[in-house]
DNA sequence: TAGATTGTTAATCGATTAACAATC
DNA sequence: TAGATTGTTAATCGATTAACAATC
């Protein structure tokens, strides 16, 4: 009954919205030829992904760019502001924290947390870093919906353990772990190594070297 | 004729070797059931998976974990290391290029790069960076064919126009810009603020919101 | 041999593509 | 009206799942 979106087309939505955005100062409208082109994306499966939104381009000439921009905002949930809390802030979380395309882009971070006694107290682009064991209290007290992990590998499931208590319902995991979650739990994972490791095997691939050499266990 | 593996299954399989890694001290071999357990998939897709590489599983036994991991990273091109540059040594970049990650899982940083006159000759765990002028020379004489960008949205397509310039033919777009590149270049993105867009959607449609509510543009 | 577990087949499901009628 | 471009349909393609014969 409710218009449910395919998986796929919601994980293309957020990269029609980046093109629509360095769009929106040079045109007012744009045809799906265009902007699928810009998407690197067929203009076939542009218009089927955008058709799941409602109807919101005009035959014979193409799409109001700064209404679609609206209505895929609205889609992704981003006409309101989500906070988030950062667990684990070495390197990684530092360079999230300090990056400062949260705010326009309907994020928030509203914490950011550590368990290096030596780390808490200190505070980078005005936020404190806190205890991991106050975690709890203020995902209450915030309403905080999504958790973002850049510990190190070691401590990823159990910093998923603890988010999830803490109410946390969607968790986005940068350390190079499998980690398991409640099915209620939103989980994604981003993983430098893995990204490495496919770019690795299509290299390989088309240097020739396609057929794994057989094994011959026995003599 | 040659073993064509599905890229669904290539992108799985970085995950099924860093299961086998956290694996290896504790078990010789495993089920298709435990290990499909571990990395949050169905045993029948693990072994579909799986099969693909060659039958390296035992009937009534399991895997060879041992042996698994070997031909996953013979099959991900892991056996070599891969020279990797990191374009645009900011906050993301330094975090890259401090990160312990590379040198045992197959990859080694050959070389980092940015614009900015003040950083260049700086170093980073014992890299230096260099102008990105040089980039040319560099991946021609150090056979480079992995770039990783970190540098700001606006300065990514430029970025990567210069490193398939210079004969790169993999890049790694951390930059939150969509990008264009050749047929002949694989292309990877990754981007903070998509992941957090699909948490933000299903976030949302969970929690109500579901049907957008529409519009009528005439009276 | 009996029990366990793989590898593979066939069925299902979902996503992409191509084509074109609808319509601005 | 003629030209352009969408939204939708049907066809194709690829990926997942379930079931079980093969076999350790």
């Amino acid at each position: 009954m409710s218009n449910e979106i395919p998986r796929a087309t919601v994980e293309r939505l957020p990269r029609y919205l980046k093109c629509l955005e360095q769009l929106i100062q040079h045109k007012r409208t744009i045809s799906s030829t265009e902007l699928a082109h810009l998407a690197n994306l067929s203009p076939a499966q542009l218009r089927k992904d955008l058709s799941q939104l409602g109807s919101y381009g005009i035959r014979g000439v193409g799409y109001d760019v700064e209404q679609l921009q609206g209505e895929i905002r609205r889609e992704l949930g981003l006409t309101r502001d989500w906070p988030v809390i950062v667990v684990g802030v070495g390197n990684l979380g530092s360079a999230l924290a300090a990056y400062g395309g949260f705010g326009n882009r309907g994020f928030e971070i509203a914490g950011l947390y550590d368990v290096d006694p030596d780390r808490i107290g200190d505070n980078i682009q005005g936020i404190e870093i806190r205890s991991l064991d106050r975690v709890g209290r203020d995902v209450a007290a915030r309403r905080v919906a999504i958790g973002i992990i850049t510990t190190p590998a070691v401590a990823a499931q159990s910093t998923a353990d603890v988010l999830v208590a803490a109410g946390i319902s969607s968790i986005l995991n940068f350390a190079p772990a499998v980690i398991s979650v409640p099915s209620h739990v939103e989980l994604r994972q981003v993983d430098l190594s893995t990204e490495l490791q496919i770019l690795a095997f299509y290299l390989q691939s088309r240097s020739g070297e396609s057929a794994p050499r057989p094994r011959d266990d026995e003599p």
